[in-house]
DNA sequence: GTTCAATTCAAATAAGTGTTTGAAACCAGC
DNA sequence: GCTGGTTTCAAACACTTATTTGAATTGAAC
């Protein structure tokens, strides 16, 4: 509590920010719109950060820590539970975490992947190590001790896409209100089943694969 | 042959518009650079397009067309072969498409996905209907007549989902030689096989659920 | 060779936006 | 109530960039 005033303002402008820069992208969000939002003048930015680049940091490493707190990793399943039951909990809190409109920084993290500034390349590059190392621990349990390490990878890439891109995809489907989609696709619960339903099924085949030859039928 | 001046610089401008739009982004692409590359004047686009805009909708057209062109949606496999083929054939035709440098469209369509200019919303609803009824239509074939909605569209999507976003991360590795992820995962048809693999084996279980009580296992 | 429309060009224009600035307002501590 | 530093403010600045403009060039038809 040594300066609640600028502590203040420089929470409003982080939130405003994460507002904006989801909404529009680092490039078109401009400070002026984040000042209005934060009730804040248009140097305020600039007098608290240092500059529009400064505070998007900033904005992702606040998201980030928020929606990592509201949603851990593990999804409340305890270490020493079935792999099974620690995959459904990891499985769940990710795609919790993104549905959550609160969580700001996985939205900021897509974009930046897919149209990158190159101003988050290494605050995210510590968060993806986390996340995948967490995965592809779990993953090695599910597929045994014969696995190889591409069998990991793959595996391990087809359940986080699986939960990344959907849950993209209903996001974007609610914020456009696009009804291409039944709204039976927003059952998170449902989701979550059976993307561990689905993907056990998927590893217990791609284990069968490595205990016997490896045959991989290929038409002429 | 009509103009073949005028049609020339017109292609080359597209052609530039399309790799500097996937490198920058709408915003962040400038048309001078884009005339630089295309070795025109800056003035050749609202004198050829009208606009930024517009070039930008039609550089999408353009090489939503040609990729489409070089990568056929069946994969080649013919509309007679078993279901487990043709999906073998979507799936190839997925991912080589993605996996093409000069399959702009794709990553175009990302960009716009994560962070919409709202430019290509009508052009891109078209086509995404119609990766989407195809899948939709297979998917159904392989789930079986006792196949609800829900299970359709979650198997459909975790399909879609694992190509388009595991091809994503292959790309942008490559792109900014990420060496976290060893070279094997670059191999095409290995993933391919992959994903068909675990992608069969998790219709199985999803299929095989409707068929008994539905059991969803929950912890309390 | 002249004509005329289509195309290209360099320079100017206009609008948007991040940043700076210097004055004003605020708020403790005395 | 004055004093000092901190924070806010409105206006000005500096820079980028899409677009316009009018002249110059091209190239085919006659």
């Amino acid at each position: 509590m040594a300066r609640p005033r600028s502590e203040i303002t420089k929470e409003k402008l982080l939130e405003a920010a994460a507002e904006v820069f989801v909404a529009k992208g680092f490039r078109d969000a401009t400070i002026a719109e984040i000042c209005r939002r934060a009730q804040a003048n248009v140097a305020a930015v600039n007098y608290h950060f240092g500059s529009k680049e400064i505070l998007y940091c900033e904005t992702w490493r606040y998201s980030f820590n928020k929606s990592l707190k509201a949603h851990p990793l593990d999804g409340g399943v305890s270490a020493d539970a079935s792999a099974t039951e620690r995959l459904r909990g990891t499985v769940k809190a990710l795609v919790e975490r993104i549905a959550d409109e609160e969580s700001r920084d996985f939205f900021i993290s897509q974009m930046e992947f897919v149209n990158p500034t190159g101003l988050l390349d290494e605050v995210m590059r510590t968060e993806r190590i986390q996340l995948r190392g967490k995965f592809f621990a779990l993953m090695k349990e599910l597929l045994g001790p014969g696995a190889s390490e591409k069998q990991i990878i793959f595996c391990t890439m087809s359940v986080i896409s699986m939960c990344l891109h959907t849950m993209m995809i209903q996001r974007v489907c609610k914020k456009t209100n696009d009804l291409s989609l039944p709204p039976e696709i927003l059952n998170l619960e449902a989701f979550v089943e059976h993307v561990v339903k689905f993907s056990l099924a998927g590893i217990a085949a791609i284990k069968s694969e490595s205990s016997a030859d490896l045959s991989a039928h290929k038409e002429a």
